[in-house]
DNA sequence: TTCGCTTTTTGTGTATACGCTTTGAGCTAG
DNA sequence: CTAGCTCAAAGCGTATACACAAAAAGCGAA
C-alpha cells in the first residue's frame, strides 16, 4: 500500500471520528511528522482531503478541518435525496432482480438483537446495499456524487447516537426498497426512498439537538 | 499562480478540447517536460484530472485520458437531469428574484444573431446563469457536483456541432426557467429543466450520429 | 503604552535525487 | 519458429533540499 493511501485512510478516519475536531489546522510537515511520511505523499493526501470537502482553506496558507453542524446535515440530506432517488430509479430500471431479491430477504430476516455489535451488522448490511445500487446504476458521474456523499454522512452518524428502535425501523424501510428493485417498480423505490432519507434525517437531527441540549 | 494550477489548466483545456484525444497516455515526466514544471506540480495537477475522471488508470502504473463517447453522454445526462432538476428546486424555493428575473430579461432578449460570436456570447450567458444558480442553491455538495458535471460537458459540446436553430431554442428555455424561478415556481423550474436537458441530450446526440456517418 | 517597522521563523511550492517495480526487448533453448 | 527467461531501461513513489512568501515576534520611536 502506498504511503500517501495510508496517510489519507488515517486523516480520513481521524476527521470521521472527530479525532480531528473541526477547525484543526492541518499542516503538511506536522501531519507528515505524526503519520511517519514524508511530506509529498501527505500532499496528496490532503489535496484528496481538500477535493473531498473534508479540509478547506481558512486563509491562502493554512488548510483547517471543515465544520460540520446541523445546517451541513440538512443540506447533505437534500443533496443525497436527490441522488438517491435518481439512483433507486435507476436500480429499479436495470438492476438484476434476483440481487436486489436476496437483500430484501436479508433485509426482512435481520432481527437487530439488543446488542453492542447490532450497529456494526446492519451498516455491513448497508454497504452491501450500497454497493449494489452502485452497480445496478451503472452510472460512474451519479456514483461518484453518491460516494462523495457518503464520506460526510460517516461525520453525521458520529453526531448522532446510534438508537434501536431507528435501527430496526431503517431495516424494514430498506426491505422495501430492495424489494421495489427487485421488482422493477421504479416509483416506488423512489418514493421509500424519499421516506427513509426523511426519517433518517429527523432522526439525526432529533438526536443532535437532545445530545447537545 | 501555481504551477501546479497551470498545469492542470493546460491539461484540462488540452483534453476537454480533444487536443489530448482519449486513451493518450499521460506520463508525469512526459508532461512536466512538455509543460515545463517539475514533476511534483504535475502529479499534482494529474492527481486533480483523476479525481474528475477525465484521466484514469488503464493498468496499475499507466494513465490515459479517459474515453468518452454516446453512452458516456447519456450518462451524464441522467445524472445532469437529477441535479439540476434537484438545483432549479431549490433556486425557486431560495433564490433572489430579483437575480433570476434579470436573467430572464437577458434570455427573452436576446436574439442570436447568424455570426461567428453567438456561441460564445451564448456560453457565456449561460455561465452567468450556473452561477446564480449555485448561489442560490447554497449547498456545496449539490454545487460541487454539479461543477463535476460541467467539466465533462465541455467534452460532449465539442462532439457536437454548435447548432444555430438549437441555439435560439435553447434560449427560450432557459428564458422559461429563469422565469420560473424568479416567480418561486418550483415544480415549473424542474419541469422546463427536464425539457431542456432532454432536448439538449437529444441535439447533442443527433448531432454526433450524423457527424459520423 | 501603543503603533509601526524590521527581522526572523515557519511553512508552503517547486525541483530533484534515489530506489524499486514493472515492462519490454533481446537472447537462448526447446 | 516459438516460448520463456534474463537483463536493461523507463517511470512511478518517496524523500529531501532549496527558494520564496507570509506571519509573527521583537525592537524602537513617538
Amino acid at each position: 500500500m502506498r504511503a500517501s493511501d495510508r496517510a489519507y485512510a488515517s486523516l480520513l478516519e481521524e476527521i470521521q471520528g472527530g479525532v480531528l475536531a473541526p477547525g484543526t489546522v492541518v499542516g503538511e510537515v506536522e501531519q507528515a511528522a505524526r503519520l511517519g511520511v514524508s511530506r509529498t505523499p501527505m500532499r496528496e493526501a490532503i489535496g484528496r482531503l481538500v477535493a473531498d470537502g473534508l479540509v478547506r482553506h481558512q486563509s491562502a496558507r493554512v488548510l483547517v478541518v471543515s465544520g460540520f453542524d446541523a445546517a451541513d446535515i440538512r443540506r447533505l440530506f437534500e443533496a443525497r435525496r436527490s441522488f438517491e432517488e435518481t439512483a433507486a430509479r435507476l436500480a429499479a430500471a436495470r438492476g438484476e432482480s434476483v440481487v436486489f431479491a436476496a437483500l430484501a430477504i436479508a433485509f426482512e430476516q435481520a432481527h437487530p438483537e439488543h446488542g453492542i455489535l447490532e450497529a456494526d451488522a446492519y451498516y455491513a448490511l448497508i454497504s452491501r446495499f450500497d454497493a449494489a445500487i452502485d452497480e445496478a446504476v451503472d452510472n460512474a458521474y451519479l456514483v461518484h456524487a453518491m460516494r462523495t456523499i457518503r464520506t460526510h454522512l460517516a461525520r453525521a452518524r458520529r453526531l448522532a447516537r446510534d438508537n434501536h428502535e431507528r435501527l430496526v425501523a431503517s431495516v424494514a424501510e430498506h426491505a422495501l426498497i430492495a424489494r421495489a428493485i427487485a421488482d422493477g417498480d421504479a416509483e416506488l423505490a423512489a418514493h421509500a426512498t424519499h421516506i427513509h432519507l426523511h426519517y433518517a434525517l429527523t432522526s439525526i437531527l432529533d438526536s443532535i439537538s437532545k445530545g447537545h441540549p
